[in-house]
DNA sequence: CTCAAGTCTGTAACTTGTTCTAGATTAGCG
DNA sequence: CGCTAATCTAGAACAAGTTACAGACTTGAG
């Protein structure tokens, strides 16, 4: 997970001041508290600039576009996720159980601010690839999220497989559920479906499961 | 599969006159071509309104936004897949393998016009509430082509949520192959791997496969 | 402390999706 | 044919993302 670890705060090319650090979080602030409100059409860049009490030219320098700003957002929330479930690691006995459980408990967080949520996923899905690296780093937190939900330390292809599958499904069903396409009962029976690709591919599987 | 039938074509609302189904083609057909050259952005509404030779407002009060534009398309060149796909069913013996070849070789046609393929997916997953009947229509074309190559007449509860969590894989990996986050051969192995689930969830499962 | 380089601010301008309006055309009906 | 309602056109206007720019402020080197 070092790579992870690197990627916690910026890839540190021109380490920040303090003021400039800041400056950051308080844009991010306004930025979740926008979204929060009114989803991903609240969050406009005048907006965020007058919250943040920057101006527009600095937003901007800062998060070269609406989109990667709500994708930085993204990954400033995943982060807490990730120190929140580290500290109550699921409890079922099989790894697809507890990555099941674990996606879940993150959708009913994610339930709590769904204006948010609807505005951070729809960035991350719409996302060009002028912001490959950084959904890239989001993709990063979740796989090490989920990996850490199956107590994998060293996944076989295979299991990385999987793990990018259930990433893809846990995506797109969210978006599913926000546009209103899919019920919450909905959701739980797929990503319970698609966790049982971890038994599948677990290295084992062929021999000790008998 | 009557519901689809019934969607074949507009749910006829006012029946369209001759000249109004010839532009709303016009515009259809314009949209997937500056689609193909330039991808979303391409898709400017009034080039678009141009090239079909119609005013800006008529294009508006066919398609309500450029996101319904789009997803209008994307129904288009999936119904044109659709009846491709039927003249050659796949041939593999496992429906998951009908499966896996069928995606592919839908994958394999939209490598052809990526630029489309990439506005298409993309006004797909950035849908809101608002399109949600339209972007149902596309799901269902969908879930039909998946269910034909299975060959799954009566698809159980538990046939129909791997089918959804093959779609969402389908999208969403189409989405990071085109944002350049993931090559082919991962996308295949990824298609490969959730298919496997249709195996699990076979009605006989249990029995038959001793 | 002083100066040059880099940042930040405030503001205007530009782009493209969307809405609105007034007048021309078309379609269907008597 | 002649009329009326619906539709279409051309073009202006508005909204929000993005860019550009001139001048003020910070920062770090000497």
């Amino acid at each position: 997970m070092t790579a992870v670890d690197r990627a916690d705060h910026r890839p540190a090319s021109p380490p920040l001041t303090e003021r400039q650090e800041a400056r950051r979080r308080r844009i991010l602030n306004a930025s979740a508290q926008l979204a929060a409100r009114g989803g991903f059409d609240a969050v406009q860049m005048r907006e965020v600039a007058e919250a943040a009490g920057v101006a527009l030219g600095t937003l901007y320098r800062y998060f070269p576009s609406k989109i990667h700003l709500l994708v930085a957002t993204m990954q400033d929330q995943l982060q807490h996720m990730h120190t929140t479930l580290r500290k109550r690691p699921p409890a079922g006995a099989d790894p697809a159980q507890r990555v099941a459980e674990t996606l879940m408990r993150a959708f009913r967080a994610l339930q709590r601010e769904p204006q948010l949520a609807d505005a951070m996923v729809r960035a991350l899905t719409f996302a060009d690839r002028s912001v490959s690296p950084e959904v890239d780093t989001v993709s990063r937190l979740t796989t090490a999220i989920i990996l850490d939900a199956m107590g994998a330390e060293h996944p076989t292809p295979g299991q990385l497989s999987a793990v990018r599958v259930i990433e893809h499904t846990w995506h797109s069903a969210l978006i599913t559920w926000l546009s209103g396409r899919a019920s919450i009962a909905q959701v739980k029976i797929d990503i319970e479906t698609v966790c049982r690709l971890i038994d599948l591919t677990a290295p084992e599987a062929s021999e000790a499961r008998a």
